[in-house]
RNA sequence: CGGAGCGUAGCGCAGUCUGGUAGCGCGUUUGCUUCGGGAGCAAAAGGUCGAGGGUUCAAAUCCCUCCGCUCCGACCA
């Protein structure tokens, strides 16, 4: 292929509205535009790695044994109805109606449809275990889509789904799953972590992220280096450590603290460290509301209060609630004699026979300290639980070890759904005994065009991105340094003729431009091998070829005729 | 949805406070000279200054309304 003859436009500087370093090089090496917040057109050289991802994505589904469908972006309303998620994905979903007011979704996800499939072709024991996938565009409200394909409105994305005939059946559908991602992920280059994360709606399913670690990731990690210990910050669990048992008088006592409602801003005041206190928030669980106490320095895990208090929803309360629940304003309340004497009250694992706390005094402007947390309240044994967000330095809950905090990009989940999405739609198959039984199900889903951006984040330079062999635009670049004159550009047609018969993606860069502006595109645009001819190098020995992870004084001098053979045993 | 900021040529920006009829860099086109790490000179094309309304002799600039975009937060099967 001919630079000439394709569509590549690239910038000299940075868009102004892109923020981290992969959105800004998809941009400038001019693999895509932006359409609208959110939206995004991908440019002939993005298309071609999109592909070579999608590529990969196909291979290993098939080799772990799943068969590609597609299903419509247009989706029934009905069938979300069937599982009650018409109303309870709420605005995230795209809604419409047709003009016989017929309602549809732009599919966010695909569970339903691939459900009801499943319910309408499968009907025996013999056609499982089953496992169906989709390469298809996606689509979530989100409301704030940011750093370019990371969080778009629109997205492409492989979704599998696995049906099976029991708990075992679905075991092993999961863990084939699991191991295809392992291989997706290394063969685009990437190093992707499995870490375990909560089940969400789905109570104690069993599942995995797979992250790629990175500063820009939006998502924290617990990562312990010595066991290698790893879950999301929604689900990671630590030992919790001793409690504090500071000295504490017989009462409590008030202390006046005005005009000081945050922690920091009561211990600035006091002139005491912020885990000296105990912070009491009130949550609404349910409608009923709940006060959670936490040391200071922490902020409350709402998974795992929602998972502690078994509760559907919870959220923080607002003002009028606080009032009513505490008899004081948001910033002075705590856990000793609210006014509603019936609050229920729950705190963290770590607070477990503190003593010595100062709390808020449920009295404006008032704290209380020499708090005895069992002593003073109504907590009981059974009121406490591990609800904090887990930090640096916390214990490992396996290794016993300190614990790392790390920010990850999520690219896959696997998970396992049991039977949510069978049972609603009565998704049934019939034994050998011809009983009807409801089908196992899981589902895997990997992030594609947030993979592509993956990749750039995590390899690339202060020159541009360094695409991995596997998915690069053109895995060779050849650069054409004197296109005026006959028997140079022979000698570059003659290369790039023989390395696209041996089935290297090839690109001459023939463009009638100074050495120097080739070089920064190539560079930039992150071509993983690169071969020079120009005349001048020709009467000095041949074609320079070059790696674009490797500096260029690395670059070696090789006849012409020996260039195809140099580059694939490099590739 | 709360808080902050921005919207001027394909891209990056200045000009707005203090009203006087639009400018710089990159890119693009043409010519000449250059030519192994984003060249130099010369000429040229390209803008209803986000949209609508208002104030004024006069609005990119002041006022009002709306739209779009970005960041922080909330949210994220």
């Amino acid at each position: 292929m001919k630079w000439t003859k394709t569509l590549i436009q690239t910038l000299r500087e940075n868009p102004g509205d892109a923020e981290i370093d992969s959105h800004k090089l998809l941009m400038r090496a001019g693999l895509a535009r932006k359409v609208a917040a959110g939206l995004y057109a991908y440019l002939p050289l993005g298309m071609r790695v999109l592909r070579k991802i999608q590529q990969i994505v196909r291979e290993e589904m098939d080799r772990a044994g799943a068969q590609e469908i597609v299903t419509p972006v247009l989706q029934p309303s009905e069938l979300w109805r069937t599982t009650g998620r018409w109303d309870t994905m709420g605005p995230n979903m795209f809604k419409l109606r047709d003009r016989a007011e017929h309602e549809f979704a732009l599919g966010p996800t695909a569970e339903e449809v691939f459900t009801d499939i499943a319910k309408g072709v499968v009907s025996s024991y013999r056609q499982l275990p089953l496992t169906i996938y989709q390469m298809q565009w996606k689509f979530r409200d989100e409301t704030r889509p940011r750093f370019g394909l990371m969080r778009s409105k629109e997205f492409l994305m492989k979704d599998a789904y696995s049906f099976d005939v029991d708990a075992e059946g679905a075991d092993k559908s999961y863990w084939t799953m699991y191991h295809a991602y392992e291989k997706i992920f290394s063969r685009c280059g990437l190093k992707a972590v499995p870490v375990q994360a909560d089940g969400g709606d789905m109570g104690d399913s069993l599942t995995h992220e797979f992250h790629v670690l990175a500063d820009a990731g939006e998502d924290g990690i617990a990562w312990c280096e010595h066991c290698g210990y790893a879950a999301n910050l929604e689900k990671a669990e630590r030992s919790a450590a001793a409690p504090k048992a500071a000295e504490c008088a017989a009462e409590p006592a008030e202390v006046a603290t005005p005009d000081a409602k945050t922690i920091e801003q009561v211990a600035k005041f006091m002139g005491l460290s912020a885990d000296a206190f105990v912070k009491s928030l009130v949550y609404v669980a349910d409608g009923k509301p709940v006060m959670v106490c936490v040391p200071g320095d922490r902020d409350v895990n709402d998974v795992k209060l929602k998972r502690f208090l078994g509760a559907k929803s919870v959220a923080l309360a607002d003002f009028d609630t606080v009032l009513a629940a505490t008899g004081a304003n948001a910033g002075f309340v705590g856990p000793v004699k609210p006014a509603d004497a019936n609050l229920r009250i729950v705190a963290d694992i770590s607070l477990k026979g503190a003593s010595g706390c100062i709390v808020g005094a449920n009295k404006d402007g008032y704290h209380l300290r020499d708090v005895g947390l069992t002593r003073d309240t109504k907590l009981q044994d059974g009121d406490f639980a591990d609800l904090v967000v887990v930090q640096a330095g916390d214990i490992c809950p396996h290794c016993g070890r300190p614990l790392a905090i790390k920010r990850g990009i999520e690219v896959g989940q696997v998970f396992k759904l049991g039977t949510k999405y069978t049972d609603a739609f009565k998704a049934v198959y019939k034994n050998d005994k011809l009983e009807e039984k409801t089908m196992i199900m899981g589902c895997y889903g990997v992030g594609v065009s947030r993979t592509l951006q993956a990749i750039i984040e995590q390899s690339h330079d202060k020159d541009g991105i360094i695409w991995p062999s596997s998915v690069a635009p053109y895995q060779v670049v050849v650069e054409l340094l004197d296109p005026d004159q006959p028997e140079v550009v022979k000698i570059a047609e003659d290369i790039e003729s023989a390395l696209e018969a041996s089935g290297v993606d090839v690109i001459v860069d023939d463009r009638p431009e100074r050495p120097g502006v080739k070089f920064k595109d190539a560079d930039l645009i992150g071509f993983p091998v690169r071969v020079v001819v120009g005349a001048k190098g020709l009467a000095n020995g041949g074609v320079e070829i070059k790696l674009r992870s490797e500096d260029k004084s690395q670059a070696r001098i090789v006849a012409p005729d020996a260039a195809v053979e140099a580059v694939r045993s490099i590739l």
